[in-house]
DNA sequence: TTATGGTATTCTTAATTAGGAACACTAGTC
DNA sequence: GACTAGTGTTCCTAATTAAGAATACCATAA
């Protein structure tokens, strides 16, 4: 993904997006010479500058012709965060109480998307979090699971390549390349694939009959690592 | 502002906070459901729907009627805000160079974006921060004074009400409801009024008269307190 | 037949972008 | 001083894209 693209997930039009990195790299502009560097029309030139300077991306200089700075990237981009941050209290503390989960079967769709409810399912671990995953998965999911093991969670995890993680107990047996099945807390329990890209697939359910049949089938699976290795 | 407003900030169309709202207080709903709810046209409750599993802010139940369910507001705010700081760092890595400042005369308006970059002078304060404000205005940036004293930051405050804030120095005086003066780190001076609403504006720059003249005009300010009060 | 469930299509409105014209000011040339 | 070109800004029109409204069609179950 491009610059342009990132500056746009912070509620930048493309023009504007445009135009910010050229105030970036080339310093101080009036809006004329914006004009000829970015190619885009005076006319929305100064539109967009307007739009940068109340969105919080750009400033004003004013002299004999206005100056434009751009705000930097660092400061703009903790500026819409800290908003949202705000925002969510204020939408925590206001919405209707939730509807009770029922314990139905919930189809997770795309990569992005199954692996935030995977990062919030360990962040929201209690006790206990069984973990059978392949590596490459793993890493992505790495900063969370410190992050239990330093709240004291009992982690046990099976992959498939030698992978060391203090305090966790890990076991190492071969996996389908894609293939994940998280339990935590005995409560919450997730399976399924994860292809890169939007064929991705999970179900996720706290209904006690698939947590427990996952329990089984991951307790089944470290008894026959344990078998296989002699002990 | 309400609470379609404000999911919409998370990057949800206006139909798409409607129906995850009613999501919310209803529970799992299917697509028919959901337009007889809210009054939205079966055709882009579908569509919508689509969109919201797309966002990370529904899952769908599969069934004989595919039923759908919102994620839970704290993980999906939680996961934007986790997308935008990962963004974020892409960004900071990838933007060419700044072009380096000039000491120019910043112009910056809308009362949020003064306070933003308050906030911000603030948090990246090394060594001093000297503050002349009204009572109304300080209150807004207390949690980032309160973490610039406890980095150790030499804070100074001049203010209209009586006013503790445990390791700064405080004088009281009387000040023009809206008028801020900022310096910090003898490098960075802001000055101006923020009256609520756009016609704030405020003065930044990093100029070395303008600091110095800021500086004078403060601490003269501290000395004719310090004279008033007969020490 | 009616209600529920879902998809495709067309139309309208709003937002974004493209482009031209008009006006003002400055600097250079004759 | 008059004229021209470049710089700087605003107003206006038009095209394209995105969001939302409405309708039609199909399928299934009661």
């Amino acid at each position: 993904m491009d610059l342009t693209e990132l500056l746009m997930h912070f509620n930048l039009t493309r023009q504007e997006a445009t135009i910010y990195k050229t105030l970036y790299s080339e310093g101080e502009l009036t809006g004329y010479e914006v004009a000829k560097l970015t190619g885009i029309s005076r006319s929305n030139t100064y539109t967009s500058l307007a739009g940068l300077v109340a969105k919080g991306a750009a400033y004003v200089i004013e002299g004999a012709a206005t100056r434009y700075t751009p705000v930097p990237i660092e400061e703009f981009c903790e500026n819409k965060i800290r908003q949202l941050h705000q925002i969510k209290q204020d939408l925590v503390k206001n919405m209707p109480v939730k509807k009770e989960d029922t314990e139905g079967y919930i189809t997770i769709t795309g990569e992005k998307n199954i692996l935030d409810k995977i990062k919030n399912m360990l962040l929201e671990a209690k006790e206990r979090v069984y973990l059978s995953v392949a590596q490459n998965t793993l890493t992505l999911i790495l900063p969370e699971l410190k992050d239990g093991l330093s709240r004291d969670l009992k982690l046990v995890i099976i992959t498939n390549y030698s992978f060391e993680l203090t305090g966790a107990t890990v076991f190492q047996a071969e996996k389908p390349p894609h293939q994940i099945r998280l339990i935590v807390d005995s409560t919450k329990a997730l399976t399924g694939d994860i292809p890169e890209g939007e064929n991705a697939s999970c179900l996720f359910s706290k209904n006690k009959n698939l947590v427990e049949l996952l329990k089984e089938s991951l307790k089944n699976e470290i008894t026959l690592i344990d078998i296989m290795k002699g002990k």
